[in-house]
DNA sequence: TATAAACGAACGAACATTCGCCTTTAAAAG
DNA sequence: CTTTTAAAGGCGAATGTTCGTTCGTTTATA
């Protein structure tokens, strides 16, 4: 069979994707023509329909892995031992620290590009939802949960609503950065932690 | 001459910004045909190119109406008496409670817009970084800093950190009380409260 | 009744998608 | 190992559609 290997062929995918997500961030899923993914894959019209039936298909799946780059983080935060607190404080100082990241930018301006989206397509915002957003709200009210469990925090305060707090932020910083790159995230990062650490009764070991 | 009235002329570009607004929220700027606009403003596409020269003036347009709405809300805050504690409570109560205000769906929507837009137009995202933007990171930060004088928070904190948190927390809220109407932002900022009331040596009275 | 507003069909550019042709690939034949 | 060959990859001009914009005509106003 004259088939290229399966390999080839994932590895020309994720180079539209690549191309697709590039000209995604700069220009928006709507100001960026076939044509421009094409310029930038190095490819022909042809070549990438081969690959994806359609432009929908394409913003789909560039939606798609955006979102994953997200939702690995939580995991590895889940896997931490120690307190709550101590877990709470892996996850802000990975997750605002990867703000601060040139490498970041374009999952960034992805992002920013993916919720004008979600607002447009109940497909894409359902999968924002129930996808990465739900799990981070789930993962970090269940870390305060914990922390109120054990006993560290005010059991009545809401924990749904610290954990919308620090997503919140997450993306609002976010958007803050992908607009202007000189903002210090990590000055930023760092107050919010002596904010929620003032709640907190066993005080965290000063690095 | 047989001219229409000035009154009647502004109130036709505004018909055609309500319009555009409606349709930008929906569907995104580049998304929203003229026609679109033309059928939601009960006009003609003739008589739209009498009001503005092209569609990006029409988006300009409504992007600067979008901004000029946030704008007002800290010049009222700057003009109460009292303490920075209780100033930035008004802030907060009164800038969360807007997004659980269902009159605000559409301003909210437009906003998530404009940052897409921002990335993509220097113009647009200049316009934000001076304009809104840079008035409520000053405000907020100033009303930060005079609590830092009156000697109600610790003068090592970082001011425009703090300014940048609540700002940025806002737009974070902000997007997801858009993206899922039933969030309770209300909670959220209540207990963003209480994380900073714990950095004022002055306690708030309890309403 | 003279003048500007409003209309909407028409125009050209830009776009997503298709299709017939050429090139490359790898399995099969020698 | 070399040659053959059928099937898939890749190409890019062509296509039909959508959209921003224009303009000659009609309608309403002062």
């Amino acid at each position: 069979m004259p088939k290229v290997s399966d390999a080839h062929i994932e590895a020309r995918r994720q180079q539209i994707l690549e191309a697709a997500r590039a000209c995604f961030a700069r220009q928006g899923f709507h100001q960026t023509s076939i044509q421009d993914i094409c310029r930038e894959a190095e490819l022909s019209p042809g070549a990438v329909y081969k690959y994806f039936p359609s432009k929908e298909h394409i913003i789909a799946a560039s939606c798609l892995d955006c979102q994953q780059a997200g939702m690995e983080m939580i995991e590895s935060a889940r896997s931490q031992d120690g307190t709550a607190l101590q877990a709470l404080d892996f996850l802000v100082e990975h997750g605002f620290g990867m703000l601060d990241q040139e490498e970041s930018r374009e999952f960034m301006m992805m992002s920013v590009q993916l919720w004008s989206e979600a607002l447009r397509s109940s497909e894409v915002k359902d999968a924002l939802l129930s996808g990465s957003y739900g799990t981070w709200v789930q993962g970090l009210a269940g870390l305060f949960e914990q922390a109120q469990k054990e006993g560290d925090v005010d059991p009545g305060l809401d924990a749904t609503s610290f954990a919308r707090i620090m997503f919140g932020l997450w993306h609002g910083l976010l958007l803050h950065k992908s607009l202007d790159p000189d903002i210090d995230v990590i000055a930023c990062a760092k107050l919010m932690q002596v904010l929620y650490h003032g709640i907190f009764k066993t005080p965290a070991e000063t690095p």
